[in-house]
DNA sequence: ATTATCTATAGATCTATAGATAATGC
DNA sequence: ATTATCTATAGATCTATAGATAATGC
């Protein structure tokens, strides 16, 4: 039973039922009561649950923009780069499906939360961005790509692939297919996605 | 002051306070407050918070997603009908920028409300997928559209418009630009967006 | 009389804290 | 001694209801 610690134990059914049901719909008394632990355990290890709370968040929205990172430091071309981008993208959002939604909605209910997000990114782009952009710019002037930014590119990768996870609710709904077959056809939808964001790009 | 019933005024404020906050985070109590009037009338008039949100929520499905259908029973082609449908598309997002959040937002929290707008998306479908299948049937056979689904075009576009809208909070924080440039630049997207998902349709 | 509004309150949360006890490390 | 855990509770919600009063329509 304790062989994890029980500190570790709140921080982890924490994390799932703060994604799962967002910080306002989760109780410290839910949290103790999956546990198995007493309410106030929670706050002699956190000291509030608004403080267990952002640990959780800072952790959660690194994983999910970090993995854009890497594909970008690549030595391969541009398109390349956006091509295993977007695909690793769409991995990760499968690995974490309800991360975006999650993210979201704590950024809407507390723009406080934004600021996080923001430093992150902001961090990101700084590491990555000059020479993104030089590439972005050769490609353009040698009439292999449309004239575009990073920023549009972002937005339609995020948008398409995003958009899959937070429908899901939705179109499982609609699609009565066993899980594996499921499965193949988010796959193709990955593909497909990279071949739309890739066919924006063309001249 | 009471031109409009105060039963009306409590629906208006409460539509806007939900749409802002969601069910969970608006308290009988705050629209009380906001409307002037006593936290019981509420229930008065609209039996339970409940049902006073199930009311507002019914009504904003329709509009988020009744927008879809007029264009499609247009006799324009197939293309022309995707065009005019995303434009609109966009354009009611731009009117009720809340809106998808919100109703993602209230699906996720509670999924009972799912019904709610399955039960509109099924209606839209059976008095338009019949027809719209056989013309992109026509398009694919003739050569003039590549091998697709009503259903990944609508994801396509939903992904692509709704996307816009619902990362608003961190692009404004991205985008340092006045209002009405803003304005512009939101245009410019929803062009954007319908030039690649018609591009995404194409053999 | 009927309808609209208010007062007061029960009962159910929920978070954080003070203080007691149990477990552990030296 | 120190650290981990629990008990008990204050104080702040929040929703729904019972019952009193005020306004309105005949």
């Amino acid at each position: 039973m304790s062989d994890k610690s029980m500190e570790q134990t709140i921080l982890e059914t924490a994390e799932r039922l703060f994604i799962d049901r967002g910080f306002s719909l989760t109780s410290t008394t839910d949290i103790a009561k999956e546990v198995g632990c007493n309410q106030s355990l929670i706050n002699y290890y956190f000291r509030s649950k608004e403080k267990l709370f952002q640990t959780i968040f800072k952790k959660k929205a690194l994983v999910f923009l970090a993995s854009l990172r890497e594909p970008l430091e690549a030595h391969i071309p541009l398109q390349e780069k956006i091509r295993v981008m977007s695909e690793r993208h769409f991995m990760t959002l499968s690995e974490n499906a309800k991360l975006p939604f999650f993210i979201l909605n704590e950024i809407h209910t507390n723009p406080e939360r934004l600021n996080v997000v923001k430093t992150i990114i902001t961090d990101i782009l700084q590491q990555i961005s000059p020479s993104l952009n030089e590439e972005l710019a050769l490609e353009i002037q040698e009439g292999r790509m449309r004239n575009t930014t990073l920023f549009e590119i972002f937005l339609t990768m995020a948008s398409l692939n995003i958009g899959v996870f937070l429908f899901h609710p939705v179109l499982k709904n609609f699609i009565n297919k066993p899980n594996d077959e499921l499965r193949t056809l988010l796959l193709q939808r990955s593909q497909e996605n990279t071949r739309i964001l890739l066919l924006s790009l063309e001249p």
